[in-house]
DNA sequence: TATGAATGAGCATTCATTCAT
DNA sequence: CATGAATGAATGCTCATTCAT
């Protein structure tokens, strides 16, 4: 009748979605949300279709499950701010290492299951607009103009350069994932080479 | 029964082709590949069911289709390359110019659907892989290596450079399209910003 | 585009329409309405599931369809009130002889199956109402009040008094159709004992 | 182990068994038999699923458990017939008001679910023949006779006679739940309306 | 006995694809 | 070639029923 204080019975409730997330992720992430069937989530995550649906409205609300999951994710992380520390050249090294290489393991494969259907969802696309990228944005905005004013010479439209940073990122992690060969390779260059060429630029003549 | 050689018919077919892939584009640039019947596409082409098994294959091809197109117009337009006349700023703003704005209008839809199925299908991975990505590449490498040694001062990694410059437009493609409003407000300031963050970089004190 | 002008065209999709829709009432009045699957219509008609969904929208769609074409009896059927020719005890057995026997090889199973599901589903309860009910008895009420001028001595509520017959029909067949044994024995001497029961009461001492 | 002889766990049982059943006529009425689910009735009344199959074993029994209610009802009610005193005009007056009036109320409601599902259900519908249409014909008749002899000068055949009140009852009760506006507003009319109408006919001219 | 999470058979519905006209 | 009706495999979702606690 009422919201279920049983802290024992949240826990297990807590972990039979994280099962069933994880499960999704898995799965989502080999063949894609429309490919994937219920039952092939089911299998995965070794129990019966039908009990998907005790803790999921229904598929749509599997991809909502991983945006929460993703946010807190992200929440826990967003610590690595404080490496704001001394050193400029540090600092930028630290936040792409921590996007490109820590976060490759796992989150990728979330993170191409995500941005497909984003792009095509509407729904979720707003969803994934108002929860994640906009929360994300705002936050880094407060931090990004302190640090700028101490480090940047010049001045700059910060939340285009924060756009233009974070798109950068993005969009290598998209050619990564899309197959990019020499991205692959040379993966782990990339926090030390990115940092140069945020900073410096490509130094025409 | 053989390969028709009746170049009026060869015309009629590439027409009906055409028409049928722009509607295709249009309808799943408007609900997505997978939320997309082909009854849908047949009524936007204002034929039969069908006909569109004429044409294609299946419902894959179509998207096959769409790449083909794609890399056609890519190639059709690569011809701005020709602006690489003298002035470096000027080039990277013409370059970043066409792109983002010019290439706006209609293809940022048809690259929604791309890029959203690419990501999840490996089939079209490989193919866009293959046909699109890599050629791109190819051709840019030859000649960034040339405008490279012109430009730029200190030596850098050009594969990782290109994959950078490309990725940061791909990346705020993709941020764009999925509703960034600050983005959306200030899209026709990014050729020049672009221009000096990546020829100058940030500039930290 | 523009509904189909085609008469040709028209015939076919009505004759399919009414071969599925017989179907339909064939094994909803075996089974009752919810136990009967899309599958079992479709094997019944000899086509297969997707065809009926070219046809009507949806299960629901297949009872108003069945609604309609009672409507349609009914309508054809409704001459029989020409026979208000002379005599009033003619006239009324005519009346019960249409409704009970003529009316009972098909119609009994498809009312069995309507009224059923009237009774439980507010919406066709209302399409019902609307659509059969209300028509009937007001179609019914000009005549019986004319009828009633010159054939009835006594002053009587007209309404009541059509839904009272109206009534004693449709309770006799319900009771005829859950399976009483003396009615389906006796049932042919229903329009003659009832129209002397309706003229003339049962006669108390 | 035996059968429970602890009287007071019998009437527990017993009072748990009408909780139930009380809960599934009222949802039952409102969502009709097919529409409803366990769950439904469980939460009505106030306990868990699984409870509910200690109790019933199945769903199809809840619906026997209402036609033995009825019976119950019936057979209590039935001592009416008591009133079975002098006057036939009151007697009958008396009757109908008790069919019609008195349980208007909650087993209309009771009704429409039985009857709907009786139609459908050849199980049920042997079940309700044998413990409720037969016992209560058979009952009446000897009843019937008696008051025959007594009452009515010509001589009719009883059986149809009691099968055609009885069918105008329910005929009337059946008009009433379908939403018939008339009934609605004069339903308490019938009694004496139908008292007319059935001892003295429509007395024609 | 009471609970309610787990189960999985069952079903309505969709839609890519075929093919007779 | 064009058509669009027919097809039926595939799938998301429901819900009666079971059973471990």
């Amino acid at each position: 009748m009422t919201a279920s204080p049983d802290p024992i019975q949240a826990q297990l409730i807590a972990a039979r979605r994280k099962q069933i997330l994880e499960a999704a992720v898995k799965v989502f992430a080999e063949k894609g949300f429309h490919q994937t069937t219920i039952k092939d989530i089911a299998r995965e995550a070794g129990i019966a279709q039908g009990t998907i649906y005790n803790y999921f409205e229904n598929k749509t609300a599997l991809m909502l499950g991983i945006f929460d999951s993703m946010n807190e994710t992200d929440r826990r992380e967003e610590s690595f701010t404080e490496l704001a520390s001394g050193d400029v050249r540090e600092f930028m090294k630290a936040y792409l290492r921590h996007r490109l290489t820590l976060l490759r393991a796992d989150n990728f494969e979330v993170f191409k299951v995500v941005l497909s259907e984003v792009m095509v969802n509407k729904e979720l696309r707003e969803l994934f607009q108002r929860n994640i990228l906009e929360p994300t944005f705002a936050i880094a905005e407060t931090y990004v103009q302190q640090w700028a004013a101490q480090h940047i010479a010049r001045s700059v439209d910060l939340s285009l350069t924060m756009r233009a940073v974070s798109g950068m990122v993005l969009g290598l992690i998209v050619e990564y994932l899309i197959g990019d060969q020499v991205l692959q390779t040379k993966w782990d260059e990339l926090p030390d080479f990115l940092t140069d060429f945020i900073l410096d630029g490509l130094g025409v003549k």
